[in-house]
DNA sequence: ATACTCCCCTGAGAGC
DNA sequence: TGCTCTCAGGGGAGTA
């Protein structure tokens, strides 16, 4: 569920929380979460170290301690939690620490994954930090977009979903991007122009920046932290949207599956080409 | 390399 | 009430 910016939104509230807390036990209660090593050697190895930092890359949040790397990626309901008292059957992992304090992990449909690395690793360098795609903060101009999409025989909402070409965009973002840039998600990415791949890469600076800046999107259940909501939900134009009119142009938003994914856009502003 | 399809899980809401 | 079906902010494995 989370895409990048309900992510930076969790790292800012985990920082808040948890920086500078040393573990002094962990509980794995739903050991496929550990996607690395045994739940019983990620216990084993997160033991009494500190969490010095929490970092993020793409959707992935990355805790480093004094020892190590803790990989954290929330995949569909991924949420962490402060408060020992909301604990219950997705509750997953939890985390003690030395001054009483609790993290704890709960994630509904289990989807989420957790990696432990060696401080020696470059987690960079490691799966499943290793194919992920610039962000688009990082990305300077469309013409670095504009190479990447020649390669691809995919739609530019595939594209966008495609972690390993830019980093960070999911479902909702996509179609947001997508409407901003006024290009129809079914677009052949290697058919957009170079002026095109500025404005879209100009629309996905600009939606990621104002979503983080207004604490992620809450749809449904997703909350950065218990009981905080995020706000951008209320500036979505297309996504949720479906069979609303356009606040632009009052035509019918239309939602149609693409790559399985729904994908909700206006047929007027979209328009293909 | 890419396109499919299916899978991992649980819960909510719609339709009957 | 209860059953069945579809859908959901993600990603990966297996197969042609």
């Amino acid at each position: 569920m989370p895409e990048l910016p309900e992510v930076e939104t969790v790292r800012q509230v985990l920082k808040r929380q948890v920086l500078n807390k040393k573990i002094i036990k962990v509980d794995v209660f739903y050991e496929k979460i550990i996607a690395n090593c045994s739940a019983n050697e990620f216990s084993l190895q997160l033991m009494n170290q500190t969490i010095l930092d929490v970092q993020r890359k793409g959707k992935f949040l990355i805790f480093v301690l004094d020892h190590g790397y803790l990989l954290s990626h929330l995949r569909m309901e991924g949420k962490y939690w402060f408060d020992l008292n909301l604990l219950d059957k997705h509750a997953h992992i939890v985390f003690y620490f030395s001054d009483g304090k609790v993290l704890i992990y709960h994630d509904t449909r289990k989807f989420g994954r957790m990696y432990y690395f060696q401080k020696e690793v470059d987690i960079h360098q490691q799966y499943p930090l290793l194919n992920l795609g610039m962000e688009p903060f990082e990305i300077q101009n469309g013409q670095i977009l504009f190479e990447k999409f020649m390669k691809t025989k995919k739609c530019i909402k595939e594209v966008l979903l495609d972690q390993k070409i830019m980093a960070g965009i999911g479902n909702i973002y996509a179609d947001e991007i997508c409407f901003k840039a006024k290009i129809h998600p079914l677009t052949l990415a290697n058919k957009l122009t170079k002026k095109q791949c500025e404005t879209l890469l100009n629309a996905s600076k600009e939606i990621l920046m104002k979503a983080i800046k207004e604490g992620g999107s809450t749809i449904k259940t997703y909350q950065s932290a218990h009981g905080v909501d995020g706000k951008f939900q209320n500036e979505l134009m297309v996504y949720n949207h479906a069979n609303e009119p356009c606040k632009i142009c009052g035509h019918s938003i239309k939602k149609i599956k693409i790559g399985g994914r729904g994908s909700s856009y206006c047929p007027y502003c979209q328009r293909k080409r």
